[in-house]
DNA sequence: TTTTTACCGGATATTATTTATCCGGATAAA
DNA sequence: TTTATCCGGATAAATAATATCCGGTAAAAA
């Protein structure tokens, strides 16, 4: 039961995408060089984020990617569902009609039981995240950070940005 | 972010436990029988399920497993839990001190805040199948269950147990 | 119009995890 | 002593996660 790494990265290049200045994108390279993660494979990352309707590309020379909604607007379970997928974690493979005891078919119109409870924990997973947004994020990191770190971002957004 | 099958097996086999009569128990390989899935690994998610604390075990000629606390005492968490750890999904790779603009090792005692929502989001989780016990699975499975099946599992049972 | 730069999608390779089997040893009943 | 079973480790195959590369497309710049 693992999430994969990509969903971090994922996590971490929305909240650097939200102290971009307005109408500017980042390169999925620049943003890979800023998390310090594998370029090729954060481009992979950037390009299901798009497909998940979380971040807006743009094509071509100074192209790059930008956050889509409001940071405020986007959750982090957005983010998951985008790298992860929606598939539920747990899969029923309907074990109750195996066997020599096994149930008829027709009579399973209602879920297993153990299917119900996994994926009813399962919702409470994905209302958890989707009660915190990429803006708290960045607001908690940001309320972290010295002053002249805090200027050091803004410094090399400024600079990386397109 | 998959849950192993062998937690749904496991789940299914301490249901089917606790139908057993006292003091009896039943052989890996009739689980899996009854579960109709491969014994050798279903033998190994037993194996599990007793270094966790949940089933016991007894050795030898006649031997075989039961469980080892009251139904209702057992949660869907504890079974998880025997399988695939307590590991959290979610693994932080303190991205925030990585690249050009990272905080100080010194500064980062509060965790990473993406890390922190995410460890809330399963600790919602885990306390959602803490809730629900194998008694409730087992009660949930019989009710559906016709009078012929409820006597099919109970004649099955007896003529398996040790 | 041509060149340059970057995203897009698919193919591919590598590594880790899951799924599955097997075997020798320990244990307890017959 | 024999038989049946769990136990633990080794091993192997299948699947998923991690990572890279390349040809194609789009858009800006020269």
């Amino acid at each position: 039961m693992q999430i994969s790494k990509g969903v971090e990265w994922a996590a971490h290049a929305c909240a650097l995408l939200t102290v971009l200045p307005e109408k500017k994108g980042l390169r999925a390279e620049a943003i890979a060089t800023y998390l310090d993660v594998p370029g090729a494979y954060m481009a992979k990352q950037m390009q299901a984020l798009r497909r998940g309707g979380v971040v807006a590309s743009v094509r071509g020379q100074r192209g790059g990617y930008c956050l889509r909604r409001a940071a405020s607007d986007i959750s982090l379970w957005d983010v998951t569902a985008a790298i992860e997928g929606h598939a539920p974690a747990f899969r029923c493979t309907e074990i109750r009609q195996q066997g020599p005891c096994g149930s008829d078919a027709s009579r399973c119109t209602r879920p297993c039981a153990i299917a119900a409870a996994f994926h009813s924990a399962e919702r409470a997973f994905r209302e958890h995240l989707s009660r915190t947004s990429i803006a708290d994020i960045a607001v908690s990191v940001l309320a972290d950070a010295p002053p002249e770190q805090m200027e050091a971002i803004l410094a090399w957004t400024q600079e990386n940005a397109h």
